[in-house]
DNA sequence: CCCCCCTCCATTTTT
DNA sequence: TGGAGGGGGG
């Protein structure tokens, strides 16, 4: 390949950092300004112009789905395998690094990865164990607090003692569960990057020889980096390798999960010889989108500084929508679809983006009315459905009998008769003896004391595991999947219920099954192909859903649209309290973080643009009277136009009135609203009035004591107006 | 031991 | 308003 070839259809600040010579250097990419194909090309450059083994390139991203773009784009420009290179997420760069040195980063050959609801359960045990209270002391709460350390490097121990109860607290869970997870042999992800951290920082052999063998490091997504992976990064520069970090201060959303957006100018102090590209050529939008985005991100100050332009033409301004309320605004949405499907556009042309995942309710349902088709994106992942991980539950425990997260999903389910009673026994006894709950299982047979009825379904249970483990040596991956739902009774579980939802699960483990067929072992490692595979599917939780929709509208929040483009986008809910959200609008960080989101949410369009907002909505339950966001005004008046409609929808029925009507008459002969007598409550309103017969259950509203239900046939009302 | 009802709560998400 | 989780009852 020449390198004209590799630069042949880059502008010329593409072309400065494709070909740049080998050092360190920063690119600030705007939104669409080609920032994938400068790294592809970069690589591609250096493997072909500076004679680079496909060896020495490390390239990191945040998400599987970059990196596997990065790896298809490289294999198609240079039409070679990227077998070689090391491309992929920090998570999975660091598991490698650790499946490759387990012994110096302390873990055991077979250790696993916990996903964040299996970290909860643990962190919920090591509440317990400590004797704490789970709901003064929230899994949730102190799961955050943990994961929040170890972003920053922090061990228990480094937590000071003199620090206050609640904090201190915190730090004997976060120990505890660290224990815990000792003892099973587990990681959780913020784990993988803080060891591999460790791992490089405490072996400086293992850690200069990453340092000569990477030559060249790539970074994506730079402005997304946290602390520990940015201190990672930064201990395997060197001065014989250089960095190449691409990112953009003005798409930093992730701040909230830890994301340094300073990593970057922390970059250039900590390189001082790299220099700087910026990107500011935009590929995607029309001039009336760019400059409203450009207008709307002035307003956030400490900027690196960055003006997208655009070589094409203007375009049709920017629609603002005022819906009288959120089904208005739902419908204009369908309605806008609908007459560019007309025009001849696919639906899958058009992005509906909002800021919370409850605002797509609303726009589901006009959708569906307007029987436009569409995918939700979000939710549930593959390897995240309960049947799913109630599989994976029984594979880990075959892989690793220690493994208490596994242990805990799987021991009775399917239900087989043991229950919070001898769990709680178990319990006790591995806390007692230091040791994992399958040991604390099997000595708790072997000592008595347990109910016959228990310690038998037990033994059973002991025993199939072991069973399965002999077997797992010997056969594929598959048939040892197969032959745990047969040895499990998983499969037969969920066919035996009836329902849309039983059947659907049953699909699921047989698409497992397939799952498991077409795996093959990624790297040569002593793993076992089972534990591999139980690897694979922690750090790649799967597609949302199982088949792609072909032709629909594609709806999610702002935050996943990022990287993605489509010619019409609504962005709806630009309200303040909305967007900007509520609990972000106090402080001057988060509000700028906001308007980050609103600029990335803009320039996802490449033709149309919409943007909606209610005057008033539905929200808990309640409505709310909203003005327009903020950034509507900011983004500057030259680019936009207001659309008006002349239909006024009207909010249907409540749901109350619905079920009781003005007319309302219940076969007791009680009205709502009328005074009732009690024996023992004394006088109060009637509010409510369901069931009928004995079953005739009533609220009221007593004088003395506040709400009650009761059922009436017992109530002995006494009526009186 | 399971199911139902009540209460409480309510950004954003990847690995 | 609606979903999830906890507690209580059958």
């Amino acid at each position: 390949m020449s390198s004209n070839l590799l630069l042949n259809d880059l502008n010329e600040h593409q072309s400065i950092a494709v070909s740049a010579k080998p050092g360190n250097m920063l690119v600030l990419a705007g939104a669409g300004s080609g920032k994938t194909k400068v790294l592809v090309h970069r690589i591609a450059w250096l493997i072909h112009q500076e004679n680079y083994s496909p060896y020495s390139i490390l390239a990191v991203t945040f998400t599987n789905k970059a990196a596997g773009e990065i790896r298809g784009r490289i294999e198609s420009l240079l039409r070679m395998s990227t077998a070689g290179m090391w491309v992929g997420t920090f998570h999975s760069i660091a598991h490698r690094l650790l499946r490759a040195h387990y012994l110096e980063a302390g873990l055991e050959q077979n250790f696993q990865i916990l996903d964040s609801e299996d970290q909860k359960r643990l962190i919920k045990r090591a509440i317990q164990s400590l004797n704490l209270d789970d709901n003064t002391w929230a899994p949730k709460e102190a799961q955050w607090f943990i994961n929040n350390k170890k972003d920053k490097g922090i061990r228990p121990e480094k937590i000071a003692t003199n620090a206050d109860f609640h904090t201190q607290t915190m730090a004997n869970i976060y120990n505890a569960y660290e224990g815990l997870c000792r003892q099973s042999n587990l990681i959780d992800f913020a784990e993988i990057l803080l060891r591999a951290y460790e791992l490089l920082l405490k072996n400086p052999e293992t850690l200069q020889h990453y340092q000569t063998r990477f030559k060249s490091i790539l970074v994506d997504e730079f402005q997304d980096t946290n602390t520990i992976q940015y201190r990672w990064l930064k201990l395997l520069a060197h001065e014989q390798n250089h960095m190449v970090i691409v990112g953009d201060d003005d798409q930093s959303i992730y701040g909230w999960r830890g994301a340094k957006i300073e990593n970057i100018k922390k970059f250039s102090k900590d390189f001082p010889n790299a220099s700087t590209i910026r990107l500011e050529q935009n590929y995607r939008s029309t001039g009336a989108i760019l400059n409203a985005a450009n207008n709307l991100i002035c307003h956030n100050g400490e900027r690196l500084g960055k003006k997208l332009w655009s070589a094409g033409a203007t375009g049709s301004p920017i629609a603002l929508y005022s819906a009288f309320n959120e089904i208005d605004e739902a419908k204009f949405v369908a309605d806008q679809v609908l007459e560019w499907v007309s025009k001849g556009y696919s639906r899958s042309d058009m992005a509906v983006l909002y800021r919370s995942n409850m605002q797509s309710r609303v726009i589901e349902e006009q959708l569906l009315q307007a029987g436009i088709t569409y995918r939700v994106y979000g939710g549930m992942r593959f390897f995240e459905r309960a049947e799913i991980k109630d599989a994976l539950g029984y594979l880990r425990l075959i892989a690793n009998q220690h493994d208490d997260a596994a242990f805990e999903r799987v021991v009775n389910q399917p239900n087989r008769g043991i229950g919070d009673r001898t769990l709680s026994i178990i319990r006790q006894a591995a806390k007692e003896n230091f040791c994992s709950l399958w040991n604390a299982a099997v000595s708790s047979i072997q000592q008595n004391i347990l109910t016959p009825r228990a310690k038998n379904s037990l033994a059973g249970f002991i025993n199939m595991i072991q069973q399965m483990q002999q077997y797992s040596v010997e056969i594929e991956l598959y048939e040892i999947t197969e032959r745990m739902f047969q040895c499990t009774g998983l499969v037969e579980f969920y066919s035996l219920q009836k329902g849309e939802k039983a059947r659907s699960k049953v699909e699921n483990l047989e698409e497992l099954v397939s799952a498991t067929k077409n795996y093959s072992i990624e790297e040569d490692t002593e793993a076992t192909v089972l534990q591999s595979f139980l690897s694979h599917a922690s750090l790649e939780a799967g597609e949302t859903q199982g088949s792609e929709q072909q032709d629909c509208v594609q709806l999610m929040t702002l935050h996943s649209a990022k990287g993605l483009e489509f010619p019409i986008v609504f962005m709806v809910g630009v309200e303040e309290g909305v967007f900007p959200h509520q609990m972000s609008a106090d402080e001057p960080g988060r509000l700028e973080e906001e308007r980050r989101l609103c600029y990335v949410g803009m320039t996802r369009a490449m033709e149309q643009l919409y943007l909606t907002y209610s005057e008033l909505r539905r929200q808990y339950g309640r409505e709310q009277y909203h003005r327009v966001s903020r950034f509507v005004q900011e983004m500057g008046n030259d680019s936009l136009v207001e659309i008006r409609k002349k239909i006024r929808v009207q909010r249907p029925i409540s749901s109350q009135n619905k079920k009781f009507p003005s007319n309302f008459n219940h076969e007791s002969g009680l009205k709502l609203g009328q005074n009732v007598r009690h024996k023992k409550f004394g006088e109060g309103t009637l509010l409510n009035l369901e069931g009928s017969g004995s079953n005739t259950r009533v609220e009221i509203n007593f004088k003395d004591f506040g709400i009650k239900r009761l059922v009436l046939s017992y109530a002995n009302l006494e009526g009186f107006s």
